[in-house]
Formats: C-alpha cells, structure tokens, sequence
DNA sequence: ACCTGAACACCGTTCAAGT
DNA sequence: ACCTGAACACCGTTCAAGT
C-alpha cells in the first residue's frame, strides 16, 4: 500500500530530521545518526537528499509551512501575529534561527517577508519606504528570536551540568554581574541590571516590535 | 628579545586567526590549517587556547576592539556612527556576524551595547523603555550587517563559480525573479522588484536605523 | 613551561556493489 | 530505481613523549 510507514521517502527523511534537529540541535543532525534512526545506510538518504544544506532547507520549510497562518484583523494585529508566531516557531525549533539568520530568504521565508510586506502596504507606507520597513521587521523579528533561541540552549547546556540552574536563576547571576560593572565605566549596563532581571522575553519581543511599528507610522504622510 | 615575530603566543594565534577568518570564513579556520601556517604542532596552539570556540570569541574581540570608536556628536549621530563602525566592522569580517548573532553579547559586543545604550539613556527615553529600544537598535544593526554579509559570501561563491557574476547582475537575477512571481500570490515582492535592484546596502541600512530611531522617538514624552 | 605529532572519535560525502 | 555499507578526506581534541 502506498505511504507505508516504514517506506523511505524525502518526507519521512525530512520528519525526521526536524524531530532530531528539535532534541539534540544543529549538531546533533548527523547523517550516521539520521541513517540509524531511520534504520538505513547513510548513502540512501542521499538518493532522496542531494546534502545535509538541502536537508536544512527542507526542514526549515517543513516547520515553517503554516506555522505562521494569521487571523485577519487591522494591518499592525496582523503584523504582530506573524511576529509572534515566528518567535514561538523558533522558540520551539531553536536551530530554525540559524537558518534565517542568513538570508537571502526562500520559500517559505520568503513568504513571511511577503505577509509582512503587505501589512506594511496596508498600513499606508509610501512605496520607497516600504522595502526598508518590512526588512527591518523581519530582521527584527529573526534577530530577536535567535537571540532568545540562544539564551535558552544555553541555558539547557548550563542546566545539563548543573540541574537546578532556573532561567530566573540565571538571569539573576547575569543581572548582578551587570550590577556589578563599574558606573563609571558602564553607567547604561549598571542601570538597566533591574530590567534584566525581570523582563519577560515575549513581552520583551513584542514591545520591540511595536517599536519598529511606531518607527514605521512615523514615516506615514500624515493625514 | 621580546615580541620576537617568530615565538607563538596567544596574541599572535589571534592574529593569524583573524587573517584566516577573512580570507576563507569560520569553516576555512582548521588547527590543522592554523597550526600549519604558524609551523607547529595541532596541541601547541592548546597550550594557548582552550578550543576553538574560545579562539573565535578572542578574535571576535579583536577585530572589535576600535572598530567603533565614535567621534562626539549628538545622540542621533552617535548611534548613527556606531551602527556604520559596526556594519562595516561585518562588512570586512563577515565571520563576525555568526559570532555577533547568539548573543547574550560578552566583553566588546557588551561593550558595544553599552554605548548604545548610553545614547538611547541622552535621547531621553523613559528608563523602562531604554532596555526595549538598545536592544531594538543591537539586534536590527547586527542582524542587518548578517544579511549583508551574508549576501556578499553568497556572491563570492557563486563568482568563484561564474566570475563574471557582478553584484548588480545577481541583484538583478533575484529582482527579475521577484518580477515573475505571480502578482495574485505575491502582490509585494512583485511591487518591490525594483527597489531590490536599485537599492544600494549601506543606504538601506542607514535608513533601517533611522527607523528605528523615529520610533525610539514616539516613545520619548512629549516636551 | 612549552612544543610535537601521532592517535582517537568523530564528520559529510562518494561509490562500487547489491536487489 | 533504490538501498547498502565500506572507504575517503577530512574535522576538533587529547596526550604521551620530547625539549
């Protein structure tokens, strides 16, 4: 019968990889491991796989593909759900910030940018400016993500030594150490230690987010 | 003597480093390669430097340190100042950006961080809003030059392939792409096709930190 | 204290040989 | 057409042995 579970086919290829990217990360995707999980030899994966960049690709397809449908509503809501959604995809797949970190952007990025761009039509920015606003939007949103992927894989590596390490407790060693800093020398980092510590990083997100979109009303012709 | 050019140590490992980071990017950076090109053993450049993820963090430093360095100005002007060191900065070092791009920054991108924080703090920003807008500007500044950089190896692989592929005719490759993609589908990378084209990068990068700055702006009280 | 270079435990990718 | 798995050309890192 056909899609039998145990068949090999670029799909179940690609499934797969995206489980084992999600557990062990960008390096723990190894095609001597992807072979054995899936219970070949290495140069199978091959037929269906022209390399590992190609199967990134995919992956980051896979995951992307309607991950980031949104709701209709007013141009800026809009703007927000992709943002979001965005944030959470790669909050849960951490190593997809790696692959958008680097564009230039296809496919399915290349179809976020495109949602994006059209809010940004639909928010009434003049045509020379719209290319600047939804590239600083997406670049917004990827960056903030990465960053936000790469605190927690720290924290899951720091955590794996040392189990009882909380996030909390981690963003209070990092908020004294800037408490710490010399005022002279470090008056901005010495002040903003307290916001550090409890910031909430979705909250944190979206604030930037709506920076941008201020930025971007303000390049609006006012009516 | 002292400071013989000949003796290893760490700052001359460094140095080398960073020559080698430039001319073949983070995976053209061996130990084998690096140790062949100071005429050692792999295990004395060890001696050294813990790994290799520490050497990329001192070179990282290195090539930082005065590479923003900002004439004073006003606030605006500062920012605008540090943000091209630091694109240019990437623009020169491209291996840079996937240093830069997984924070939480440490020693000169704290640094860096740091100063833009002080600006936003003379601009005026109510203090908890000064956490949201440095962090704005740091991500959008590095991720920005990421995609620039990002770009340029992008062309320089594909010149090594096809030498005669200038910067303009690629642009105009994925321009015209853009241009021949369904309008119904993609109404805003269609419209955008020529700006894509035309744009010139340091131009539009300029334009994405003003940006932000007109809606760090919005977020200043009223005088 | 510092350096050597072989050795270890891995990679991605290829390819003759099988079915 | 698709799969096997050994082999190739690499990695980062370690470590006994040298000076």
């Amino acid at each position: 019968m056909a899609n039998r579970t145990d068949a090999l086919s670029r799909e179940r290829i690609v499934a797969t990889a995206v489980q084992m990217l999600d557990a062990t990360g960008e390096e723990g995707l190894t095609f001597r491991a992807l072979s054995a999980q899936l219970k070949t030899g290495a140069g199978a994966i091959y037929w269906h796989v022209a390399n590992k960049s190609e199967l990134l690709d995919a992956a980051t397809d896979a995951v992307l593909a309607g991950a980031t449908t949104v709701a209709e509503a007013a141009p800026e809501a809009e703007i927000r759900a992709l943002a979001l959604g965005l944030f959470d995809a790669i909050d849960v797949h951490p190593w997809l910030a790696g692959q958008l970190a680097q564009g230039p952007w296809k496919s399915e990025a290349l179809r976020i940018f495109e949602r994006l761009g059209q809010r940004v039509q639909a928010l009434g920015v003049p045509a020379p400016a719209q290319f600047t606003s939804a590239t600083a939007l997406m670049i917004f949103i990827v960056g903030a993500a990465a960053q936000n992927a790469a605190n927690a894989s720290n924290a899951a590596k720091i955590r794996a030594a040392q189990p009882d390490a909380s996030r909390t407790a981690m963003l209070a060693v990092e908020s004294a150490a800037w408490e710490g800093l010399d005022p002279g020398d470090y008056p901005f980092l010495h002040d903003i230690a307290g916001q550090l510590r409890e910031h909430d990083d979705r909250e944190q997100f979206l604030a930037g987010v709506d920076l941008i979109l201020a930025g971007i009303a303000a390049l609006r012709p006012q009516a």
